[in-house]
DNA sequence: AATTGTTTTAAACAGTTGTTTAATAAATAT
DNA sequence: ATATTTATTAAACAACTGTTTAAAACAATT
């Protein structure tokens, strides 16, 4: 029963092959359509290894979900926590960081999404930390806005606008693609002026 | 192999009760998530039945996802050609537009883009209705509004900014009601307010 | 070297899936 | 009424799914 606690080196292998490959896989093709089989082959080893080391493929994928939305918002979180940056600030900030992770990761937000539809109980730990966001400095800059205008708005909207300006496009990416032969290379140069662009429309729509 | 040409009547029944259901679950539940026993449960109706009007899940599938294509872009499509509106007003009426029928049907972008995910040719006519849009009017006054700024702004980007400050919200609907308690009916309340700022938002981005 | 624990393997299992079959019921035409 | 086509049914099918098994290969410990 004494565990080794060794699992650095060059043979970390096997256990943190299948999460790669798992990682990969139910990204690209989502929950239902990825067969633990897809993932066996992709990580290059014995389809019972999947089950050996999480058990089950709903151990596995909740295991990846819970690594991945913790990583997403932890580092968001350190910006809008911060007491010492304008809105402004935060809304670039934001912006430019989200939509660099995402061009490295450009099927993620389609993944999210893909997993809200099929319900399920998956992602209580992305509930709980988008709702996190609404106790934060952030959101109290946020609602501030209202103090001096006539029509208040309310900072969700804003909340949307923000997530849906940067998102949105990932989503319809494909779509893109084939109707409007926006190849992968422009679409970079899309996204790139958007982490100009985006800061200044928000600052638009808030300004009085 | 004399075809009886009367569909309509109080028995237009079984096959387009299947349709319906059909409509219903995928819209729920995607494409690969929907079994074809559920479609005969929804639809009150034997499993074999399917196969016998429809041949097969993805011929019915297909089918279903053609007819709403072609029903939501021919509805657009009267707005975006005239060439008799405004650029303000047209974007006032897509986004009205489309809100409203969202509204009616608001797991509709969360299924469209699942089926996006899921790869395949399954939204062939999808894709060729979106190009039409850049041949439209409305793309062309987009252009123009080049002509007078100092920096110019790619009309995608306009575009991508309607389309998602409509849509954004329906695909994260889900979130904001366990993350921020937005119900049902202030989820409505957002949208509707939504009807009215939209515009005035997309106003403010594209003013020089 | 022998023993123990761990990792890997091929094969099987049981359940679910889309689809087909062959028989029956209902509707229509002769 | 009889014959023929159409619609419906319960049952079976073959393929695929996640998971388990039992044996083998490997590594570590004594």
């Amino acid at each position: 029963m004494a565990k080794s606690n060794e699992k650095q080196g060059i043979d970390a292998s096997t256990e943190e092959k299948i999460k790669e490959a798992a990682r990969v896989v139910f990204t690209r093709k989502g929950f239902v359509s990825t067969t633990v089989r897809d993932i066996a082959a992709e990580a290059d080893i014995n389809l019972a290894l999947v089950n050996y080391y999480f058990r089950s493929k709903q151990k596995l994928f909740d295991l990846i979900m819970i690594e991945t939305i913790e990583k997403l918002f932890s580092e968001i979180m350190v910006i809008v926590m911060d007491e010492s940056t304008s809105l402004n600030k935060k809304i670039e900030l934001i912006v430019d960081h989200y939509i660099g992770q995402l061009l490295n990761n450009p099927d993620f937000p389609l993944f999210i999404v893909n997993e809200i539809l099929s319900g399920s109980n998956k992602f209580p730990a992305f509930i709980k930390n988008a709702a996190a966001i609404k106790g934060s400095y952030f959101f109290k800059q946020l609602n501030e806005l209202n103090m001096d205008k006539e029509l208040e708005i309310n900072p969700i909207h804003i909340l949307m606008n923000i997530i849906g300006l940067i998102i949105f496009p990932f989503l319809g990416r494909r779509v893109l693609e084939k109707a409007a032969g926006v190849e992968e290379d422009d679409f970079r140069d899309l996204m790139e002026e958007r982490k100009k662009l985006i800061p200044i429309w928000i600052g638009k729509i808030i300004e009085n």
